[in-house]
DNA sequence: TGCATCTTTAGAAATATTCTAAACTACTTG
DNA sequence: CAAGTAGTTTAGAATATTTCTAAAGATGCA
């Protein structure tokens, strides 16, 4: 019974979504998933989910969460985000959406971005296609 | 008459330009001011400025390159963009602008953001100010 | 010139991420 | 459901980028 009507999934069978995915349900992934789609939309660091997810008491190595994140994000399950040199971070929100990032403290919160027009952009370089638009609004405390 | 007026630097005197932002001109901030500000904006990355530099035959290392790009951009006469993870990009272009990124050869272009209206964000996080609106336009061949 | 301060440097260290090859596990087939 | 195989996980090594350290060197002021 889903008690999080905003949560960022309707359905919490992982494995399922796993192999929709095309991905293997294996004791790693699921435990990675469910930590990351399995409540609201978040923002995780290599680092940070594999500590979340050691936490939890399923074995799992950096390696994998690195692999993890990479196939997610190779499958739509994630979008990676790069604001921070030196570091990603991984957006379990994947509908269209821009970022404010918070420069001081090295934080990134969503913003919807039906509201948003970007207009006035020249064509892109010749023979290249527009994959996406970032907005990145930089602020500080 | 200067022939280039969309060059990024009216001087060719980089020793003064370097002492007015408070460095002092030595040997190795001066041959690398020479290369990132004669002639038109540019694009670096830490590694190939290192590289263009030791062309000039003056000895440069890589920490030294490391140190000038982080106090010319704390100085304001670099921007630092961040668009791929694990590199930085250097922009000699400090005035308004937004980015292409083509994603399939790791290659930044500017424009100018005079045409570029943003409209539509929402009110920054309580208690920070905008430091900066970056638009990146993600393109692929 | 003398000297205090700032800068450069090589190499080590820190940080983030990917690779390797061996052990392991999920799924399919018989 | 045993076995095979193809995909996964893992520790640790490797790679890549950037920063740090402490010693040597350069700069600019008196």
């Amino acid at each position: 019974m889903a008690l999080h009507m905003s949560s960022a999934n309707p359905s919490p069978d992982f494995a399922e979504r796993l192999r929709e995915a095309g991905l293997r349900p294996t004791r790693q992934r699921v435990a990675l998933a469910r930590v990351l789609f399995e409540g609201d939309h978040r923002h995780v660091t290599a680092e940070s989910l594999h500590a979340e997810v050691k936490a939890t008491k399923i074995p799992v190595s950096l390696a994998t969460v690195y692999n993890a994140l990479n196939q997610f994000r190779d499958a739509g399950l994630l979008r990676e985000v790069v604001v921070a040199p030196g570091r990603s971070y991984f957006d379990t929100n994947i509908g269209h959406h821009h970022h404010f990032f918070v420069e001081t403290d090295n934080e990134l919160h969503d913003f919807p971005s039906h509201d948003v027009t970007v207009e006035g952009v020249p064509a892109p370089p010749a023979g290249t296609q527009v994959s996406r638009v970032d907005v990145i609004v930089r602020v500080r405390r």
